[in-house]
DNA sequence: CCGTATCCACGCAGATACTG
DNA sequence: CAGTATCTGCGTGGATACGG
């Protein structure tokens, strides 16, 4: 995990310092769904570059927050999943996850109309 | 309230447009403990330039989470403050504030150590 | 006191090509 | 397949000065 000295004002910071940001969220959410190899999360999230992609997940392995598995095969394989760790922000970004999808719902009338569709998932 | 046509991937998203950033939380977060003046926040968040600031209420005030009062005096006095849509924010940004302290002891042992400490606020 | 305008530098992130 | 390197642009946000 992160050692950096740094001042925080507030838990909020320091949270979102771990989970805030473009992707984060996204990565998390997919990952809480299950381990999932590189390609998969850069095909689940198409709009993020490799480079980002592999940007979020290192620093959410920093925070403890992911592990990342190599498998000595050719070709390679790394896979992705929640540590258990990990696993203690899902309550906490369930209950953000459920503010937000009303929060769309307040806004556009329909959540549906604003939010993807993901095949075999349901929301937050 | 914002009307812009967007896809979200996940509620994650949605509420992280609301509240991420590097700004948003703090601000919330003064703001929940009571009604404040420009300046006031720009005191207790000094780092943040009165630009961004500005922005910053801006963006909750148009999200509908915060409402703008003007009065008509010399010298101007205006004030902010969380509407009632803005407070269904106030348990979700708890829990979350929550998760972050717990993450600062996990991290660096003693939360105290890297929390500023505000006179007369607790935590979260 | 509150807010805006202008200028500008820095860093973030995209595209692309490359290695193991 | 996974990940890195380089190069570049564009936006974000800081500093400063000004206006209502």
């Amino acid at each position: 995990m992160s050692k950096l000295k740094k001042k925080y004002r507030s838990g909020i910071e320091a949270a979102l310092e771990v989970i805030g940001g473009k992707w984060k969220g996204i990565v998390y959410y997919h990952l809480s769904h299950g381990k999932k190899r590189t390609q998969e999360l850069n095909r689940l999230i198409p709009t993020i570059t490799r480079k980002m992609l592999v940007k979020q997940l290192r620093e959410l392995e920093r925070d403890g927050i992911v592990e990342r598995t190599v498998y000595a095969e050719v070709p390679p394989r790394v896979e992705y999943e929640l540590t258990d760790y990990g696993q203690s922000l899902k309550p906490v970004l369930n209950t953000f996850c459920e503010w937000g999808e009303s929060h769309l719902e307040q806004v556009y009338g329909d959540k549906n109309h604003v939010l993807d569709q993901f095949s075999d998932l349901n929301h937050c």
